[in-house]
DNA sequence: ACCTGAACACCGTTCAAGT
DNA sequence: ACCTGAACACCGTTCAAGT
């Protein structure tokens, strides 16, 4: 008992104070920080403690509020477990997913948020990759589109955020992918696909360079997605955030990237007065991309 | 016995004149399509009885020249099996990933091929993780980037190509993400980085577009890699190709894709008169991405 | 008709025990 | 010093058995 990890320590008296009552569903449960003061632990440890609750379901964070408990529907007098469909299990895969990741979802775990057996869950969906692709599906029909504009570069820059805003959503489709080569995959992934064709309609790009055009942008923005997801992974496995991890690792850095091997890279580390978040990124990105298709359509149709 | 999926019986039926020494290393076996005439399958069973093999390491696909009989080197008097060594273990590991992508590569099959025990890998890397960093290293070290060209377009070219090569020959890759916004991660990805810098800097770029320019040029060559390893993948585990596979589903998808619906969706599919591989895609974003960062470059230095 | 427990064939990794 | 077997805590999925 004594030798335990001390993040599990942690979660246990967290644990023990959650199951008596003390922190009753809707509470805050100690802040990361709050942790590291009252335990002498480092972030990473505290961190990792309120991980271990969020895996077990105990605790959810509530953006600007903190770690909050979650109330135990499954084995209260809650709503009556309505029966199990295809619906709800979508349902359920998805606010894990969206939680912690593709990593996270795992048949068990979607049965245990449903309270019923891992089994019964293969009476509605066939298997995981299957129950993934309807997830994907169900994603990419949340927001509509809305109608087609006039103008190409609107449509597109219109098209670019949707699927990005798809994707910050649903940071697990980053792992998934939507398949844009193979139109099953997702009836509402193909919709997506139709509209950018016909807001391409207008030009005198070729049809192949029409679907050239729309996988141009569905690679860039899944790239991002990518780095979104790993750096939220990253961040979840070991509870640093990316600057935490930056100013740790400093001196690892500069054993590598010393002024003498990496010197651009160097500067440009040791300056840091410019943003470098994903968002901006995306915004670059997007800007560059549709002038080079302005620079295309125009010598297309001169 | 007679239960027994056909694929596996055909496996097995396959492996017995291996065993014999009928099949020899080096021979090799039925292609999938003398299989599906030899026993009556379909291509999809025919090529997972292969896969099965393959997965086992007793045949492996030699290009251009059908499946081959692997040479037995591990139990029988083959070259003296070498001490363990971190180089070593990456490099199993890399000839495993390349073969059959990330999910194929597990602790006890780098062992199997190694032959030793699962557990004697950890002597000499710290668990999975840190082994496919390690073999991201690796991959992005094996080709250099040569010298600096003075023209910056040549350049962003020269790199694009560089990242689109590695991600060919290690589409595994695709899935772990070389990291750029966790140095530490690989050292020759840093070069990389360095090397664009290094490109862009007769340009008038800020330090925070010039990082733009390049994560911009990675994104989508990422996404597009992941594309590929997503194909690949497919076609690995369900034995049939894109094309057969857009076929078979023809109905299917006129089903969800019928000219109502998704009109110019349906009419390029009909169409299909123009290129659509990811080589080509990569050509034409590349293209793209290159003119639009010219008219940034431009308006900036003017 | 619907659900389930036990089991199978896997994972990555720990740990105490071997040589 | 180096390697290993057994075990742990997981996976997705099959299957026979329950209600």
């Amino acid at each position: 008992m004594a030798d335990r990890p001390p993040y599990l320590v942690i979660a246990s008296a967290i644990r023990a104070r959650i199951a008596s009552g003390e922190l009753a569903p809707g509470d805050r449960v100690p802040s990361t920080r709050a942790l590291t003061r009252e335990w002498g632990v480092a972030m990473a440890t505290a961190t990792k403690a309120l991980a271990t609750l969020r895996q077990e379901g105990l605790v959810r964070p509530e953006p600007g509020v903190g770690t909050v408990v979650v109330r135990q529907s499954a084995h209260g007098s809650g709503p009556a477990a309505s029966a199990l469909s295809r619906e709800r299990i979508v349902r359920a895969a998805l606010d894990i997913a969206i939680a912690e990741g593709l990593p996270g979802l795992t048949m068990r775990r979607v049965a245990t948020a449903l309270s019923t057996s891992t089994m019964a869950l293969y009476r509605h969906v066939p298997g995981k990759g299957e129950l993934v692709r309807l997830m994907t599906d169900v994603a990419c029909g949340e927001v509509p589109l809305g109608p087609v504009p006039a103008d190409w570069r609107t449509g597109l820059e219109r098209a670019a955020h949707w699927l990005r805003d798809v994707y910050t959503r649903h940071r697990w489709m980053a792992q998934a992918m939507a398949s844009f080569t193979r139109p099953i995959a997702s009836p509402n992934a193909m919709a997506y696909t139709e509209w950018v064709l016909k807001v391409l309609r207008g030009t005198r790009l070729g049809p192949g360079d029409k679907l050239h055009v729309h996988l141009m942008i569905f690679a860039f923005v899944q790239g991002i997605a990518m780095a979104a997801d790993l750096e939220e992974q990253a961040k979840q496995d070991s509870g640093i955030s990316d600057d935490e991890w930056m100013s740790q690792n400093e001196s690892r850095f500069d054993a590598i990237a010393g002024p003498g091997d990496l010197p651009l890279l160097h500067t440009l580390a040791a300056e840091g007065d410019f943003e470098l978040d994903l968002d901006s990124l995306f915004a670059f990105g997007l800007r560059r991309t549709l002038d080079g298709i302005a620079a295309l359509i125009d010598e297309t149709s001169a």
